[in-house]
DNA sequence: CCAAAAAGCTACTACCATTAGCCTTTGCCG
DNA sequence: CGGCAAAGGCTAATGGTAGTAGCTTTTTGG
């Protein structure tokens, strides 16, 4: 019985290669031991349950996205970083939409979880600094770019868009949009 | 053994009933069967599997939405119209947020629930007739529309909105900024 | 070098979807 | 009105799932 050198984060590794391969709905603790070389109940010494998997994949994800966010804003300020987190937000979600159906939409809610979605928001917040937003005007504006960004990536990851064609144009429209209803900075 | 008298709309009607209840993850065939005072095997009369089922689900759920779509938009014109059909798309999703995230969001791509998903597209249509927009515009605005109604809707329903104050606020915007991505129209 | 903790394992339970095959009710047709 | 076939229930069984118990082996630390 040579031992297989687990560790909680390569059971969790284990479980981005199952949905990368097989989707999301193929996440089940058979499919990641077998990927491990290990027997189903073996993942209980790295993971208490199938539920707490999930939220690590959650958190992995979520932090995966955050470094994305934090290297596409990096150098630029104003209308370009929020077009730049916009494009690298629909970007990581094509290159991974199984990890992206994984990414929990209420990471506040949950404290093993919200460390990673505050990542998210603060790279946000930094690249809203030139407009001087008030603290309220600030909320609403967090807001309509989530709803942007997961609107468009959602539908385009699960294919709800019936024909593929101009969805650039149509993501470069609703930006457009959306930085027009941003007051002018100075 | 007394027959319980069901049928396929029954059955379905049992399965709206369990995830009203207890969530779209709760929605099995020994739940619906239980609901329906019937052994799970039973099921098998009335619907083939319980992926039928959920297509069944599917296509009830789009057609309600189509009728409140209907309903918004009777007897209004122009920003109007839009205005009813969005706020009546998230009304829906609030009063039945398990009916929404049993919804496809790829209808057009499924034989059986196109129909329903069309009937929603043409609503959409006849309220942005007034803009007489090409038919590539036309493309985009009701993309631009999907991604704000179900950007906002899905994310509210999952509870992806840290602060619930306000967020009447934030969607009255999303829907002027998109009003105002508009042509002028006569 | 030995003891204890860590990390595997097998065996088991409970629940799920699905299939097979049986039996009773229902409705139709002679 | 009788009977027969189809329809709609049932139980039993299969194979897959998460999770638990308890055993054995490996690793590690004193």
């Amino acid at each position: 019985m040579p031992r297989a050198g687990l560790s909680t984060q390569a059971v969790v590794q284990a479980a981005v290669e199952v949905i990368d391969d097989d989707g999301v709905a193929a996440l089940t603790l058979a499919a990641v031991a077998a990927r491990c070389g290990v027997a189903a109940p073996s993942l209980y010494k790295h993971v208490s349950s199938l539920a707490e998997l999930k939220t690590l994949l959650g958190v992995r994800v979520l932090n995966e996205l955050a470094d994305r966010f934090a290297a596409a804003a990096m150098g630029r300020s104003g209308a370009d970083a929020i077009t730049a987190l916009m494009h690298a937000y629909r970007a990581y979600v094509m290159a991974h939409p199984a990890r992206y159906a994984a990414m929990p939409v209420d990471p506040l809610h949950h404290p093993d979880l919200a460390a990673a979605g505050i990542r998210q928001l603060e790279v946000i917040q930094a690249a809203l600094r030139p407009w001087q937003l008030d603290p309220a005007d600030q909320i609403h504006t967090i807001r309509k770019l989530r709803v942007v960004a997961h609107g468009f990536a959602s539908l385009e990851s699960a294919g709800g868009f019936g024909l593929p064609e101009d969805l650039d144009e149509t993501y470069r429209q609703l930006i457009a949009t959306f930085l027009d209803s941003l007051p002018a900075h100075p």
